[in-house]
DNA sequence: TTTGTTTATTTGTTATAACAAATAACGGAA
DNA sequence: TTCCGTTATTTGTTATAACAAATAAACAAA
């Protein structure tokens, strides 16, 4: 499965650090990767069924690993089974998404003031290179791959927070957005100045961690506006 | 698997209410449900494995089910692989403890928040139930319900919130902690008066959403001190 | 007694087949 | 043509067996 503990080393070489240990993944595993990396970067559409034998032959793998890999979507959320047990893409409702967008904003909120506190330079510096990528993206209007970065914007920053579990749970939020992301610069995309990235960057280097906090909840509550008029109302 | 859309009935009957959808459960979500719900109640400790062919005699049924079972709590991280893909009950570290308590923190705190705005007397009566539940174990030294009750509170908590997502979160940051929930008196129970319980209570009564979450946050910062001591710290 | 090697057993992984239920396709009657 | 009943096919579910790798056991040699 994806997150193994390292094989147990019956005597810890003096010199340790060449003795990495080895990583072994299974069939699953990989259409698992597969499949998920997919549904985060919107190559899958809300409503897409994945039927067990016809996956497993594009994969080129037997039913029982792709079952796995599918089932193990199925039970973070990110996938859904409809009433016959057959794996769909979930449509997420506008409630759904609000809700996700409260999470994320306490969760991305102490990750981005974690950050600011811990952070060392070399950490901002990567961020800021995402963010970079980013405003070059915009003016090339290449949208799938500013989506794509944003989205790395920030899980990155959850990761320079150093909190695992928490990292844990937002990506998964993200997974969950994934096949409605393409839609994030539908309503035309708004040329903030200054993009609300580089007020995060600032507070990161500032080590101010409630601007951080904030300047992130600016960006969450304001970014995905766009998405809203694109999930179906529940009635 | 556990969450199934209904099944698309062609005519809702006329006069609807005695059609409710079958729920069909495999074997696979019985062993799932059976073995969560040891893992929240702390009748599974940090350590022991769980071997595919002993457990799925144990349940009575075959590999494939039992297999699907026991890897879906895997991946939520539930319970863990070793290096050989043996399922293992993981033992929290001091750090995850407390990343878990910090995550509690916000979305327990978020949960008790809207809960005080929008929840129903009944409702409150319900989760003040479950509180004279714990307060009458105390009294006959019952730990090991106490702990239980415990945990139906706080999520009881989150459903009155009618936060799904966020709900299913916080379960699942409760059943990790399970395996070491049988240790939150080992310390010795301390006797608050009045208990933070009370208080939430209070404030879900008045509709002070500020005051829930502050009550909450009280009672996830002091209320699982005891468990601290027992888990290993990090080296 | 200890060490190293070989054998046997255990254990996760994957493929396959049998099963059951639901859907789709088909064909005849009105 | 339209509707209804029957058959065929598809699809998820489960059990089983073959496989490979790792552990445990047994045994021989120093």
């Amino acid at each position: 499965m994806s997150t193994r503990t390292a094989p147990p080393l019956k005597e810890m070489q003096g010199e340790s650090g060449w003795a990495q240990p080895i990583a072994k993944d299974s069939l699953a595993d990989r259409a698992h990767i597969a499949l998920r990396s997919a549904l985060m970067r919107g190559q899958l559409k809300p409503g897409e069924k994945l039927l067990l034998r016809p996956t497993s032959q594009r994969f080129g793998v037997s039913a029982t690993p792709m079952r796995e890999a599918l089932l193990r979507l199925v039970s973070v959320e990110a996938l859904t089974l409809d009433g016959r047990g057959t794996v769909v893409v979930p449509t997420l409702t506008h409630a759904q998404l609000q809700e996700i967008r409260s999470i994320r904003l306490d969760l991305e909120g102490r990750a981005a003031a974690t950050a600011a506190i811990s952070a060392a330079p070399a950490d901002i510096d990567a961020l800021e290179a995402i963010h970079i990528d980013i405003a070059r993206c915009h003016k090339s209007e290449a949208f799938h791959e500013a989506v794509d970065l944003n989205t790395q914007f920030h899980l990155t920053l959850c990761r320079i927070a150093r909190l695992p579990i928490l990292l844990d749970i937002v990506e998964n939020l993200w997974v969950r957005c994934g096949p409605i992301l393409s839609h994030l610069y539908d309503a035309g995309m708004p040329d903030w100045d200054p993009h609300p990235h580089l007020r995060v960057i600032g507070a990161l280097r500032d080590g101010n961690a409630e601007a951080a906090r904030e300047a992130i909840h600016w960006d969450i509550q304001n970014g995905g506006k766009g998405l809203d008029r694109h999930v179906l109302a529940e009635t």
